[in-house]
DNA sequence: CATACGTGGCG
DNA sequence: TCGCCAAGTAT
Protein backbone atom coordinates (compact mmCIF):
# COMPACT_ATOMS: atom_id res chain seq x y z
CA UNK A 1 0.00 0.00 0.00
CA UNK A 2 1.47 3.72 -1.14
CA UNK A 3 2.85 5.41 1.98
CA UNK A 4 0.27 8.54 1.07
CA UNK A 5 -2.57 5.71 1.60
CA UNK A 6 -1.16 4.33 5.21
CA UNK A 7 -0.60 8.04 6.46
CA UNK A 8 -3.83 9.35 5.24
CA UNK A 9 -5.18 6.37 6.80
CA UNK A 10 -3.73 7.59 10.38
CA UNK A 11 -4.42 11.25 9.89
CA UNK A 12 -7.89 10.16 9.25
CA UNK A 13 -8.07 7.95 12.54
CA UNK A 14 -6.50 10.64 14.48
CA UNK A 15 -9.51 13.26 13.87
CA UNK A 16 -11.17 10.88 16.29
CA UNK A 17 -8.87 10.97 18.72
CA UNK A 18 -8.83 13.49 22.24
CA UNK A 19 -5.50 14.18 23.92
CA UNK A 20 -4.83 16.21 26.97
CA UNK A 21 -1.43 17.05 27.68
CA UNK A 22 -1.08 20.57 28.50
CA UNK A 23 2.18 20.63 25.36
CA UNK A 24 -0.30 20.24 22.88
CA UNK A 25 -2.01 23.50 23.57
CA UNK A 26 0.83 25.90 22.81
CA UNK A 27 3.19 27.00 19.77
CA UNK A 28 5.69 28.36 22.15
CA UNK A 29 8.79 26.66 20.95
CA UNK A 30 10.14 27.27 24.46
CA UNK A 31 7.33 24.79 26.30
CA UNK A 32 7.06 22.43 23.60
CA UNK A 33 11.29 22.07 23.85
CA UNK A 34 10.75 21.78 27.38
CA UNK A 35 8.09 19.07 26.50
CA UNK A 36 9.99 16.83 24.35
CA UNK A 37 13.04 17.06 26.96
CA UNK A 38 11.63 16.03 29.59
CA UNK A 39 9.48 13.00 27.55
CA UNK A 40 13.19 11.73 25.94
CA UNK A 41 12.76 7.90 27.77
CA UNK A 42 9.91 9.30 29.94
CA UNK A 43 6.39 8.14 29.88
CA UNK A 44 3.45 11.14 29.50
CA UNK A 45 2.21 9.67 33.04
CA UNK A 46 5.47 10.68 34.54
CA UNK A 47 6.67 13.75 33.02
CA UNK A 48 3.12 15.80 32.73
CA UNK A 49 3.47 16.96 36.41
CA UNK A 50 7.30 18.20 35.73
CA UNK A 51 6.26 20.13 32.64
CA UNK A 52 3.86 21.96 34.61
CA UNK A 53 6.14 22.57 37.23
CA UNK A 54 8.93 23.99 34.61
CA UNK A 55 7.11 26.50 33.16
CA UNK A 56 5.12 27.58 36.13
CA UNK A 57 8.47 27.66 37.58
CA UNK A 58 10.52 29.24 34.38
CA UNK A 59 8.27 30.58 32.24
CA UNK A 60 10.65 31.56 29.70
CA UNK A 61 13.83 30.69 28.66
CA UNK A 62 15.09 33.74 30.24
CA UNK A 63 14.21 32.54 33.55
CA UNK A 64 15.74 29.15 33.32
CA UNK A 65 19.44 30.73 31.80
CA UNK A 66 18.99 33.64 35.02
CA UNK A 67 18.26 30.13 37.80
CA UNK A 68 21.50 28.20 39.33
CA UNK A 69 21.92 25.04 38.05
CA UNK A 70 21.68 23.09 42.08
CA UNK A 71 17.38 24.88 41.60
CA UNK A 72 16.97 23.74 38.12
CA UNK A 73 17.95 20.12 39.45
CA UNK A 74 16.13 20.10 42.10
CA UNK A 75 12.85 20.79 40.05
CA UNK A 76 14.15 17.97 38.03
CA UNK A 77 14.54 15.49 40.84
CA UNK A 78 13.19 12.25 40.47
CA UNK A 79 12.74 12.44 36.68
CA UNK A 80 16.04 10.59 36.05
CA UNK A 81 18.72 11.35 33.39
CA UNK A 82 19.87 14.64 34.57
CA UNK A 83 22.10 15.25 31.88
CA UNK A 84 19.31 16.12 30.22
CA UNK A 85 18.59 19.42 33.01
CA UNK A 86 22.15 20.31 33.14
CA UNK A 87 21.65 20.14 28.93
CA UNK A 88 18.53 22.44 29.14
CA UNK A 89 20.78 24.80 31.54
CA UNK A 90 23.54 24.80 29.10
CA UNK A 91 21.05 25.40 25.98
CA UNK A 92 19.04 28.61 27.85
CA UNK A 93 22.26 30.38 28.28
CA UNK A 94 23.29 29.33 25.18
CA UNK A 95 19.99 30.93 23.84
CA UNK A 96 20.04 34.23 25.78
CA UNK A 97 23.91 34.75 25.15
CA UNK A 98 23.51 34.02 21.35
CA UNK A 99 19.90 34.25 20.10
CA UNK A 100 18.94 37.41 22.39
CA UNK A 101 16.68 34.81 24.03
CA UNK A 102 14.70 33.86 21.03
CA UNK A 103 14.44 30.52 20.41
CA UNK A 104 16.03 29.55 16.95
CA UNK A 105 13.73 29.01 14.39
CA UNK A 106 15.91 26.90 12.24
CA UNK A 107 16.92 23.13 12.25
CA UNK A 108 20.47 23.12 11.84
CA UNK A 109 20.48 25.85 14.86
CA UNK A 110 18.38 23.69 16.97
CA UNK A 111 20.09 20.49 16.99
CA UNK A 112 23.26 22.64 17.60
CA UNK A 113 21.91 23.00 20.53
CA UNK A 114 23.25 20.55 23.72
CA UNK A 115 20.70 17.74 24.57
CA UNK A 116 19.05 18.18 21.28
CA UNK A 117 18.98 15.33 19.03
CA UNK A 118 17.27 14.71 15.73
CA UNK A 119 13.91 13.51 16.75
CA UNK A 120 13.70 16.47 19.33
CA UNK A 121 14.75 19.05 16.88
CA UNK A 122 12.62 17.57 14.25
CA UNK A 123 9.39 17.53 17.20
CA UNK A 124 10.48 21.00 17.88
CA UNK A 125 10.66 22.30 13.74
CA UNK A 126 7.62 20.29 13.40
CA UNK A 127 5.51 21.16 16.36
CA UNK A 128 6.54 24.89 17.14
CA UNK A 129 7.06 25.90 13.50
CA UNK A 130 4.88 23.57 11.64
CA UNK A 131 8.73 22.64 9.40
CA UNK A 132 8.16 19.54 7.13
CA UNK A 133 10.65 17.30 9.48
CA UNK A 134 9.19 13.94 10.68
CA UNK A 135 10.13 13.31 14.38
CA UNK A 136 10.40 9.43 14.53
CA UNK A 137 10.26 8.07 18.27
CA UNK A 138 9.63 4.84 19.69
CA UNK A 139 5.74 5.01 18.42
CA UNK A 140 6.35 5.84 15.91
CA UNK A 141 9.65 3.44 14.89
CA UNK A 142 7.59 0.58 16.40
CA UNK A 143 4.65 0.64 14.17
CA UNK A 144 6.57 1.65 11.35
CA UNK A 145 8.72 -1.15 11.60
CA UNK A 146 5.41 -3.70 12.71
CA UNK A 147 3.47 -2.83 9.19
CA UNK A 148 6.40 -3.14 6.65
CA UNK A 149 8.38 -5.61 8.65
CA UNK A 150 11.38 -3.88 8.78
CA UNK A 151 14.46 -5.24 10.44
CA UNK A 152 16.77 -3.47 12.47
CA UNK A 153 17.16 -3.15 16.26
CA UNK A 154 14.85 -0.81 18.65
CA UNK A 155 16.22 2.81 18.66
CA UNK A 156 19.16 2.05 16.72
CA UNK A 157 20.84 5.01 14.57
CA UNK A 158 19.92 2.53 11.23
CA UNK A 159 15.82 1.89 12.06
CA UNK A 160 15.38 5.59 12.85
CA UNK A 161 16.62 6.38 9.58
CA UNK A 162 14.43 4.22 7.82
CA UNK A 163 11.33 4.84 9.20
CA UNK A 164 12.03 8.86 8.78
CA UNK A 165 12.88 8.55 5.24
CA UNK A 166 9.35 6.26 4.90
CA UNK A 167 7.69 9.03 6.36
CA UNK A 168 9.09 11.94 4.84
CA UNK A 169 7.77 12.49 1.56
CA UNK A 170 4.52 12.43 2.47
CA UNK A 171 4.66 14.84 5.57
CA UNK A 172 6.45 17.27 2.62
CA UNK A 173 3.63 17.10 0.66
CA UNK A 174 1.08 17.06 3.63
CA UNK A 175 -0.81 20.35 4.46
CA UNK A 176 0.24 20.65 8.34
CA UNK A 177 3.64 18.94 9.16
CA UNK A 178 2.37 19.38 13.07
CA UNK A 179 -0.82 17.67 12.36
CA UNK A 180 0.97 14.57 10.93
CA UNK A 181 3.43 14.49 13.51
CA UNK A 182 1.25 14.32 16.09
CA UNK A 183 -0.89 11.60 14.41
CA UNK A 184 2.16 9.69 13.76
CA UNK A 185 2.90 9.24 17.10
CA UNK A 186 -0.17 8.98 18.40
CA UNK A 187 -1.17 6.09 16.57
CA UNK A 188 1.97 4.53 18.24
CA UNK A 189 0.72 5.55 21.28
CA UNK A 190 -2.49 4.29 21.20
CA UNK A 191 -3.06 1.64 18.54
CA UNK A 192 0.21 0.06 18.01
CA UNK A 193 1.26 -0.07 21.68
CA UNK A 194 4.25 -1.89 22.69
CA UNK A 195 2.49 -4.67 25.01
CA UNK A 196 -0.70 -4.93 23.80
CA UNK A 197 -1.02 -3.76 20.64
CA UNK A 198 -4.95 -2.64 19.34
CA UNK A 199 -5.10 -5.29 16.43
CA UNK A 200 -8.41 -5.45 16.55
CA UNK A 201 -9.51 -1.79 16.12
CA UNK A 202 -6.22 -0.88 13.99
CA UNK A 203 -7.15 0.22 10.76
CA UNK A 204 -4.10 -0.59 8.92
CA UNK A 205 -4.31 -4.27 10.62
CA UNK A 206 -5.12 -6.50 7.13
CA UNK A 207 -2.28 -5.30 5.72
CA UNK A 208 0.25 -5.29 8.12
CA UNK A 209 3.36 -7.48 8.29
CA UNK A 210 3.74 -8.40 11.57
CA UNK A 211 0.14 -8.87 11.96
CA UNK A 212 -0.42 -11.10 9.06
CA UNK A 213 2.70 -13.26 10.54
CA UNK A 214 1.53 -13.11 14.05
CA UNK A 215 4.70 -11.41 14.80
CA UNK A 216 3.85 -7.78 16.73
CA UNK A 217 6.49 -8.84 19.36
CA UNK A 218 8.97 -9.19 17.17
CA UNK A 219 9.19 -5.64 16.00
CA UNK A 220 11.22 -3.84 16.11
CA UNK A 221 14.11 -6.49 17.26
CA UNK A 222 15.26 -6.11 20.55
CA UNK A 223 18.90 -6.22 21.05
CA UNK A 224 19.93 -8.86 23.35
CA UNK A 225 20.35 -7.95 27.15
CA UNK A 226 23.49 -7.13 29.37
CA UNK A 227 24.14 -7.76 32.69
CA UNK A 228 23.60 -4.97 35.93
CA UNK A 229 26.44 -4.69 37.76
CA UNK A 230 26.45 -4.38 41.62
CA UNK A 231 27.96 -1.26 43.02
CA UNK A 232 28.06 -0.81 46.80
CA UNK A 233 28.19 2.97 48.48
CA UNK A 234 29.23 3.55 52.15
CA UNK A 235 27.91 7.07 53.33
CA UNK A 236 28.80 8.54 56.04
CA UNK A 237 26.26 11.15 57.45
CA UNK A 238 27.79 13.66 59.91
CA UNK A 239 25.72 15.48 62.17
CA UNK A 240 27.16 18.16 64.78
CA UNK A 241 24.05 19.91 65.97
CA UNK A 242 22.06 21.18 62.63
CA UNK A 243 24.47 20.69 60.39
CA UNK A 244 25.62 17.68 58.28
CA UNK A 245 28.70 16.79 55.85
CA UNK A 246 28.47 16.94 52.10
CA UNK A 247 29.94 16.25 48.86
CA UNK A 248 29.13 17.31 45.48
CA UNK A 249 29.14 14.64 42.41
CA UNK A 250 30.78 15.95 39.32
CA UNK A 251 32.57 12.87 38.10
CA UNK A 252 31.69 11.45 34.47
CA UNK A 253 29.45 9.05 36.62
CA UNK A 254 25.70 8.17 37.82
CA UNK A 255 24.29 11.36 39.52
CA UNK A 256 26.46 14.42 38.26
CA UNK A 257 25.74 17.77 39.61
CA UNK A 258 24.00 15.84 42.50
CA UNK A 259 24.40 16.11 46.45
CA UNK A 260 25.41 12.75 48.92
CA UNK A 261 26.35 12.31 51.76
CA UNK A 262 30.25 11.53 52.16
CA UNK A 263 30.96 7.87 50.79
CA UNK A 264 33.03 5.22 49.87
CA UNK A 265 33.00 2.64 47.27
CA UNK A 266 33.71 -0.71 47.45
CA UNK A 267 33.79 -3.53 44.57
CA UNK A 268 32.36 -6.07 47.38
CA UNK A 269 29.62 -6.06 50.56
CA UNK A 270 31.81 -4.73 53.39
CA UNK A 271 31.26 -5.09 57.08
CA UNK A 272 28.99 -2.68 58.38
CA UNK A 273 31.14 -2.72 62.18
CA UNK A 274 34.37 -1.32 60.32
CA UNK A 275 34.42 2.43 59.94
CA UNK A 276 36.83 2.61 56.66
CA UNK A 277 37.03 6.43 56.44
CA UNK A 278 36.76 8.31 60.01
CA UNK A 279 37.55 11.54 58.97
CA UNK A 280 41.10 11.78 61.04
CA UNK A 281 39.15 10.41 64.14
CA UNK A 282 36.20 12.34 64.50
CA UNK A 283 34.19 9.41 64.41
CA UNK A 284 33.75 7.45 66.83
CA UNK A 285 31.68 3.75 67.29
CA UNK A 286 29.79 5.12 70.37
CA UNK A 287 28.76 8.44 68.00
CA UNK A 288 27.08 5.98 65.32
CA UNK A 289 23.23 5.90 65.80
CA UNK A 290 21.78 4.10 63.22
CA UNK A 291 23.13 1.95 59.95
CA UNK A 292 20.66 1.67 57.14
CA UNK A 293 20.84 -0.09 53.56
CA UNK A 294 19.04 1.10 50.62
CA UNK A 295 18.83 -0.42 47.21
CA UNK A 296 18.58 1.22 43.75
CA UNK A 297 18.25 -0.13 40.52
CA UNK A 298 19.24 1.85 37.33
CA UNK A 299 19.33 0.94 34.20
CA UNK A 300 23.04 -0.59 34.05
CA UNK A 301 23.84 -1.09 37.81
CA UNK A 302 22.58 -1.93 40.79
CA UNK A 303 23.48 0.30 43.55
CA UNK A 304 23.28 -0.56 47.51
CA UNK A 305 23.64 2.17 49.42
CA UNK A 306 24.91 1.81 53.43
CA UNK A 307 24.10 4.84 55.21
CA UNK A 308 26.08 5.27 58.53
CA UNK A 309 24.38 8.21 60.92
CA UNK A 310 27.12 9.64 63.65
CA UNK A 311 26.63 12.32 65.55
CA UNK A 312 29.55 14.33 66.43
CA UNK A 313 30.20 17.01 69.55
CA UNK A 314 31.36 19.90 66.95
CA UNK A 315 32.40 20.65 63.08
CA UNK A 316 35.79 19.57 62.28
CA UNK A 317 38.16 20.90 59.32
CA UNK A 318 37.08 18.40 56.12
CA UNK A 319 37.33 18.37 52.66
CA UNK A 320 33.66 18.04 52.54
CA UNK A 321 31.29 21.04 53.18
CA UNK A 322 29.29 21.62 56.27
CA UNK A 323 25.82 23.31 55.67
CA UNK A 324 22.68 23.26 57.73
CA UNK A 325 19.98 20.71 57.28
CA UNK A 326 17.82 23.34 55.99
CA UNK A 327 19.94 23.82 52.90
CA UNK A 328 20.47 20.22 52.35
CA UNK A 329 16.55 19.99 51.81
CA UNK A 330 16.62 22.45 48.94
CA UNK A 331 19.63 20.58 47.28
CA UNK A 332 18.99 17.89 44.63
CA UNK A 333 19.97 13.91 45.59
CA UNK A 334 19.87 11.07 43.92
CA UNK A 335 16.69 8.34 44.54
CA UNK A 336 18.62 6.28 47.44
CA UNK A 337 19.91 9.17 49.23
CA UNK A 338 15.66 10.90 48.77
CA UNK A 339 14.94 7.24 50.59
CA UNK A 340 17.45 7.56 53.06
CA UNK A 341 16.09 11.35 54.15
CA UNK A 342 12.54 10.54 53.85
CA UNK A 343 13.26 7.45 56.07
CA UNK A 344 14.98 9.48 58.87
CA UNK A 345 12.54 13.06 58.24
CA UNK A 346 12.49 13.37 62.05
CA UNK A 347 15.90 14.46 62.06
CA UNK A 348 16.22 16.06 58.32
CA UNK A 349 12.29 17.42 58.55
CA UNK A 350 11.79 17.37 55.36
C1' DC B 1 28.15 1.83 16.21
C1' DA B 2 27.74 0.23 21.09
C1' DT B 3 27.23 1.77 25.54
C1' DA B 4 26.04 4.66 29.51
C1' DC B 5 22.73 7.45 31.53
C1' DG B 6 17.49 7.40 36.37
C1' DT B 7 13.23 6.52 37.69
C1' DG B 8 8.65 4.54 37.94
C1' DG B 9 5.13 1.40 36.18
C1' DC B 10 3.33 -2.72 34.07
C1' DG B 11 2.48 -7.71 33.19
C1' DT C 1 9.55 -10.81 41.90
C1' DC C 2 11.91 -9.06 37.83
C1' DG C 3 12.73 -7.91 33.11
C1' DC C 4 11.16 -4.74 29.88
C1' DC C 5 9.81 -0.38 28.54
C1' DA C 6 9.25 4.81 28.28
C1' DA C 7 8.03 11.51 22.93
C1' DG C 8 16.70 9.88 23.07
C1' DT C 9 21.38 11.99 23.30
C1' DA C 10 26.34 12.20 23.92
C1' DT C 11 30.47 9.97 23.38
Amino acid sequence: MPTKHIANTILNWHQGIERSMPWLFTDDPYQIWISEIILQQTQVSQGTAYFQKFVSLYPSVVDLAATSLDNLLKTWEGLGYNSRARNLHRSAKIIVEQFDGIFPTQFEEIIALPGIGDYTASAISAFAYNQPYVAVDTNVERWVSRYLGIKGYKSSPQLRKDVKAYLLPFVENSMSARNCNQAFIDFGALICKSRKPECTVCPLSDSCYAHSNNQEAQFPQSKPKKKRRHRHFYHYVCIAGDKVLIDYREAQDIWQGMYEFPQIESLNPSRADEIPIDFSGHLKPEGLTSTQQFSQTLTHQIIHATFYTYTVESVFESSSRWITLEELVNLPVSGVVRLYLAQNNHIFKL
